[in-house]
Formats: C-alpha cells, sequence, structure tokens
DNA sequence: CGATCGGGTGACAAGTCTGTGACGACCGGG
DNA sequence: CCCGGTCGTCACAGACTTGTCACCCGATCG
C-alpha cells in the first residue's frame, strides 16, 4: 500500500518482559505504527486512559494486575471501552474466556507467534473498526476510489465510467468487503429482490465491471464455488 | 487459571452400578463440580428436566430405559436439547450410532476410562458451549484460523486456498470440535443429503485438506472405525 | 505369525464452474 | 424512426473440482 496515514496509529503494547515488548515494538514501529509500552497491568491502565492508544496488544501474564483485568477495567470506562485488544498467551487453552463475553478482548495470539502475523492482526483491526465501511460515502482500496454520493468512481486520477447496475456491484461488494457474497446474495442487494434473473448474470457484470476497472480490477475476488469478494488488501 | 468460576457447574451422572456412579462423582467433586445422580432411565429424565444440569455423564446401558433412549428424548425437548452429554459405554463398536444424529450424544468413553479422562471431556464439553463455537464466525485452534464469513483460512500468516468442499467439511469438523464425526454424518452435513455419495469420499477430502493444511493438518484426528475429529488442543 | 480390516495415497475421468464473446431486447434521445 | 448504450441471456472453452477406484501399508486380531 502505497498511501501513508497522516498519523500513525498508537500502539500501546504491554507485557512484563522487557525482551518481548522490545520484540513486538521493533515489528510494529517497522510497519509504521508508533509504539508506547507499559511494563505491567497498572501502568497499562494509566497510559490506556491518557495516551488514547488506538490498539492494544496486551500479555495475559502479568505480575499483581493480570491481562484479563485490565481487559475488564478497560471495557468498563466508555472512553476505553471500544478500545481494539490483542491478547497474548502462551497456552491456546486459557483463551477461551478471553475472547468470549466475560472479557472481551478482540482477537489473540499464543506464544510463539510469528512477528509478521502480529502486525497483520493488529492491522486488521484497525482497519475494521476505523473504516466502518458500512455506511461510509467514499471507499478507497488503494487507488480505486468510491463515491457513493457522487455516484463517482476513480481509478487515480482516471474516472471511471459506470453504469448504474455496475456502480451499485462495485457498492454492495465494496461495503461488505472482505467477506464473501453469493451470486444469490448480490442479486438481492444489487437487483432488488427480482429473482428471476440468472444468477450467471452477475458473472457478467462482473467481468464489465472488471474490464472497466483495468489494473484496480484485482480489489475483485472470485471465490470459486462461492461467489465473490471485494479484496480487504492487495 | 486462578479465577474459580462463581458458580460451580452442575453434572448429573446416571448408571445403575452404584460402584460407577460413585467413582464418578467422586472425581467430578474433586474438580470443582457439583453433582447429582441418578441410577435409572426415568429418573435420570426428571432430574435432566427439573435441575437443569450444565452437563451430563450417561450410561448406556441401562435397566427399563436406556441411554440411547434417555438421549433421544432429552433432545427433543427444547429446554434440554442442547445438554452436553457424554456416554459411557462397554465396547466403542456401539459408538457409531451413538454419535451420530440418530441419537445425538456429544462425546463418548468407553469403559474402563481413566477418571481424569473423564473430567477432562466434561471440561472441555462446558468449554465449548461457553464458547460457543456452534456459530461464531471465527474459528481458532493455535496458529490455525478458519474465517467463515471472509471463506477464508490462514496457518500462521499463510493463507491456505480451500475448495469450498474443502472448506465446508473443515469448519463442519471444527465446529464441533473434539466430537468425533462418523463419515456418514460428514456427508450429511457437508454434502447436504446426498447419502449416495461414497463414505470413502470422506477420506479423499480429509486426506486434500490435510495436505493443504500442512503442519496444521494434525488439528485433524483420525479415529479408526469411527470417523474424524478437530482436536480439541495439541 | 498370518489374515483381515481400515485408512492413506496417487491417478483419473466426468462433471462443474467461471471468463468470455456474441446476440437480441429494450429504452430514451435525437 | 434510428441509434447508441445498457442489460439479461446464452453457448463455449478452459481450468479446476470432485467422486471413485485400485493399491499399499500399518494396525488389529485370532
Amino acid at each position: 500500500m502505497s498511501s501513508e496515514p497522516r498519523v500513525k496509529p498508537k500502539i500501546l503494547v504491554v507485557d512484563d518482559e522487557p525482551d518481548a515488548v522490545e520484540l513486538v515494538a521493533f515489528n510494529l514501529k517497522a510497519a509504521g505504527f508508533e509504539v508506547i509500552t507499559a511494563g505491567d497491568g497498572e501502568s497499562a491502565l494509566r497510559r490506556a486512559r491518557q495516551e488514547s492508544p488506538d490498539a492494544m496488544v496486551l500479555d495475559l501474564m502479568l505480575p499483581e494486575v493480570d491481562g484479563i483485568e485490565v481487559c475488564k477495567q478497560l471495557r468498563r470506562h466508555p472512553r476505553t471501552a471500544a478500545l481494539p485488544i490483542i491478547m497474548l498467551t502462551a497456552r491456546a487453552e486459557e483463551m477461551d474466556r478471553v475472547i468470549g463475553l466475560e472479557v472481551g478482548a478482540d482477537d489473540y495470539l499464543t506464544k510463539p507467534f510469528s512477528p509478521r502475523e502480529l502486525v497483520l492482526r493488529v492491522k486488521n483491526l484497525l482497519k475494521r473498526r476505523a473504516r466502518n465501511e458500512e455506511d461510509t460515502d467514499v471507499i478507497q482500496a488503494g487507488d480505486l476510489r468510491i463515491d457513493i454520493p457522487r455516484h463517482q468512481v476513480t481509478v487515480g486520477d482516471r474516472e471511471v465510467q459506470l453504469t448504474s447496475t455496475e456502480f451499485k456491484l462495485l457498492t454492495v461488494l465494496a461495503r461488505r468487503r472482505g467477506r464473501v457474497q453469493s451470486r444469490e446474495q448480490l442479486l438481492r442487494d444489487v437487483w432488488n429482490y427480482e429473482s428471476l434473473i440468472d444468477t450467471r448474470t452477475v458473472d457478467t457484470h462482473v467481468r464489465r465491471l472488471r474490464e472497466k476497472l483495468g489494473p484496480a480490477a484485482r480489489w475483485i475476488d472470485t471465490v470459486r464455488g462461492v461467489g465473490y469478494r471485494f479484496r480487504e488488501s492487495l
């Protein structure tokens, strides 16, 4: 992805082992994040409240106030209730409760994990929260830009002329970004109920859409035997 | 884990041999469960309905109303339909039917069994229900991750390309995590009804699945003579 | 120890799915 | 009325999937 975000997302990394913190922090920084750290639960809570990070990587085992407690406390306050949290733990079995309602972490990783995977998870979590693509006016994917109120699509600085069906198909796909949508679903959403239409018609329109999108067509995946998907990233 | 659950889960133990009941009850109590008991099918049904236990350990051989009948009856009523049931039996061969849809037990143990294993199974069953794996969007097992709406499977940070049949097979296995599923049952769930298909076909698909999953294939167990199982843990 | 059974494996032919080009129907504007 | 553009359908080819089979091997059992 070429366009750097204006402001680096700030990630709070919490672990009582300095080496672990260092490893995680290094990789997140390399991926373009701003990183702040904490070594125990108390200071984690303090920093989370004062510096309002965009996401948090939280070790489960901490001296005194452990990760679960930190998580719960954060969830109680409105200001931090929605903070995306990724839990780190040594054993997968511990995590059953963590993910569920009881604690409310958003994701978890078991040690040892690949740094690349951690970075991926953090990115996904941020993307999901920040984008809130379901009801946004403008959807951006690389240099593809979909401006819904203007009914306008651009690839780079080139404007793409789409018919209204093509436009609607594209927006429906993009709004459920990442999720596969069956042809039947697309028919319902794009063609409103008129299910008398052949599902293969969807294919034809996808083809025309891809043709017009040119290089940006790569954002539309075919999932064989299932349907189509607008990619999360390239 | 340090934090004890607020309320002890209540387990109903059913066997016509008092010694067996005693043995099981003792071990479950030692593991922190509350235990209630029954010596025959009739009273088992009564207690299951009146005292709404969290799980049930049920001997297959009972005078008059046997374990299979108890199981079936419980499944018929909405209030007890989801009650996790572990069947006890003398011979493994009997269990093919018990596990399948016909009866609907969740797990089984063949006598003689180690008390420790029984306790493990009970815990797992409860965990599973708490986790609500039956209808979650994302199932995670170690570094294997199954994202159902995205129709996407990753091992660590590597994405695995599965065909739709393979994907469905994997999700069906993973959703009933820990429980053995017979080939017949898998055929029903993955191939919807079309039981005209050879059960050996399941083997082939499991093979292809394992091939693609690489190291994460360890999550899929073969249970000789019965079927396949998605491991609870490695 | 040999026989039997169940499951893993590689190959394969038939079937299924999708991309593609073409076509006729339709519509609104000249 | 003609025309350009859009739309739904179709037939076809190529790629991929999938169910089956024969074979082998290790486990199991007598």
